[in-house]
DNA sequence: AATGAATGAGGTTTCATTCAT
DNA sequence: GATGAATGAAACCTCATTCAT
């Protein structure tokens, strides 16, 4: 007399498993087509729920985009975070955070892509909160950009605050990260060496010969 | 007693005058909507036009968008390139360049942005042009890099092809650019100082004191 | 006190219900304004439902027009087809035909309609779906005619192709049905009759007084 | 000094030049799109004109294509008319005039269309105009007819009013017109003669073999 | 006589959002 | 908790029609 059970399988998900499959889902779109471009229609099929589902669960477009500036945001921080945590060395700290975010661009592209600057363009509020997580990204870069600067005995980053810097430096990467995905030949550490040759020796010392390299330095 | 010209002269304004007002407009709320949030009656309304004169002289929404990235395209490489024609120094030409590129970015906001990475998000057939676009500016100045680097007695650029550290450079500058929109009391001679510094000297020179200026060379 | 049911019943009728009422809606606006003439507004509002709602259902205008058309096509196809399945004798059976067609036409003036030559203007692929229905029909009759020369002993029909005269006699039918709509006081039965004369016995025997009549042959 | 004539050649154009230019290019669009369908932009440009020269001498669409119907109707009656205005066997001028017909149709197909059924469905006054030209030709089909029925001596013809007959024979006619433009290897000899043998003899006496033919009854 | 420029109205289509079940 | 059904608003685009030159 039991029906079997496969026969209607799609009720009563925890919201613990159906959230994340929205968000993911989300984000993808979002990636993709941009947040006027996205249709929450396309982000409800494909996280295999139904529209309804989604405005119950994130209330409105806006928000749920700002939910995944949020996800993609704190797992950007908590990637680039971990990886240097027990370095004690600031430029090698460096590099293993450098080396940290390519690999996170690489395998989360589309989370990364919500953060770039084609999010900002919605001109809502939302506009807001991708620019502050935008900004906590720099501001970490910043900070270690100062840490680094302190080791060798500068007091300040000569030449501009180091924020500044870190926008620069965050920029170029985001630019290095597009070029990779036309060209996927190339590694993870062959990108975080481009441009840690770039900002760190600076043009100027690569033309003279003299590069940077983790081999040289780190076993 | 006469009125202001401005207020209601809409009447038979031939086609080289009202084409350059249109793209204007277009280019105007691109920049700020992006591609999909745009509105072409808010375009024609921002030329003081009407939706079919719009449509009569552009033809679609898509090809008034790539009619935008051309003219933004071909703006930006006639400023930056007629900046350094006469100089034969190629690293004074390369500080000129990098300061038209400043000031156009300063003076044209709107033309930088419908060429920024967000434009690329449209997914037709514009995408390719844009991207056609901003490659074209990348191989500027990667054709830039190898005059210095060949000037300095370097046959190739150690650390990278050219074309990979011209991707940076312009990432570093549109996000530079971006940085500079909040915080409009930096001139554009400080902006490009800033970039040249991170780049030309790199960070490794900074943090030891080692500073580019421009007011050191060149009165 | 209770008010008529039709007023505002609007809310959530099954699809299975819904999409009838669309079709017929359709069909009649389709063959009163013809394909370009027609618009979905009045298309949704004669279904009392909303044009995003025609939309879900049908996809799009065409799209609609061609489901139209098969359903228009398949009824009348059902309704000919099954008044003479159980007659043996052809004659009678292209009478008992010719009479279930203009009662077809009688009762679904619009259905048959949107079958009409007018259909084909659209240009599209859709024409090709209306060439297709029709020449089913013409195909159909075509049939009837060989067997009624075969139930005379004749080899093939003389004086053309089965299907050419088919042709002819659908024209014919469908401008006697034209002519009909402005004729109300006529019945089936004397316009059925009156084709069957024109090609039956032809004007040739007509002028002659010889005339054929369901009256002197059946009871 | 003077500039050399053709460089401006479109002007003063008297009107009895440009006004058939000009129905001409209407009746094809028409003809191909239907009157919804046709625009007044292509007929203009099918014309070699501009749109407002189309208005100032037609006014309105509407006005433009009772001109074309009333054109096309009058041609059409021209032709047949003079087909057989020597003859005065009446048979033999109804092959005639058939003939003429066919031939009409074949050379000037978009005449044709615009009179045909699709025409009638625009809806405004426009399609009284269409009916009665319409009617015209139909009378003229009947006048025949009963010339014919006189001729062999009966004083009505039986099995219905002349113009029904007729109005079935311009059905099937045009039906046949339809089917010969997917067959151009026929001529119009070929279908006048086809048209003649259904309705004259009749199926009933295709089927027994009886034969219509011009051949057999004029040199 | 002729035209380039301009528009208002209306067409198809999509989308974020909400009920009623 | 979950969904099919439904909608208002707005998007892109076209067209018949009219001025001003």
């Amino acid at each position: 007399m039991s029906v079997t059970k496969e026969s209607k399988a799609r009720t009563k998900v925890p919201r613990a498993v159906r959230e994340p499959q929205m968000l993911d889902a989300a984000v993808a779109v979002f990636a993709e087509r941009g947040y006027h471009g996205a249709s929450m229609d396309e982000i409800a099929a494909g996280a295999g729920v139904t529209k309804p589902m989604v405005y119950s669960y994130f209330g409105s477009k806006e928000d749920l985009y700002l939910a995944c500036i949020d996800h993609a945001g704190t797992r950007l921080m908590e990637a680039v975070d971990e990886a240097g945590r027990e370095e004690r060395d600031p430029e090698r700290q460096l590099w293993l955070r450098l080396l940290a975010f390519f690999r996170f661009v690489g395998e989360h592209r589309h989370e990364w892509r919500v953060l770039g600057r084609e999010a900002a363009a919605t001109g809502g509020p939302a506009s807001e909160q991708v620019a502050r997580a935008r900004r906590r990204v720099v501001q970490l870069v910043g900070r270690q950009i100062e840490l680094n600067a302190r080791a060798r005995g500068a007091e300040v980053v000569p030449g501009g605050e180091p924020e500044i810097l870190a926008q620069a430096m965050v920029g170029a990467g985001e630019s290095l990260a597009d070029w990779w995905l036309d060209h996927p030949e190339e590694t993870a550490e062959a990108m975080a060496g481009r441009l840690m040759n770039v900002l760190w020796m600076g043009l100027g010392d690569l033309v003279e010969g003299r590069l940077w390299s983790p081999a040289a330095e780190y076993s």
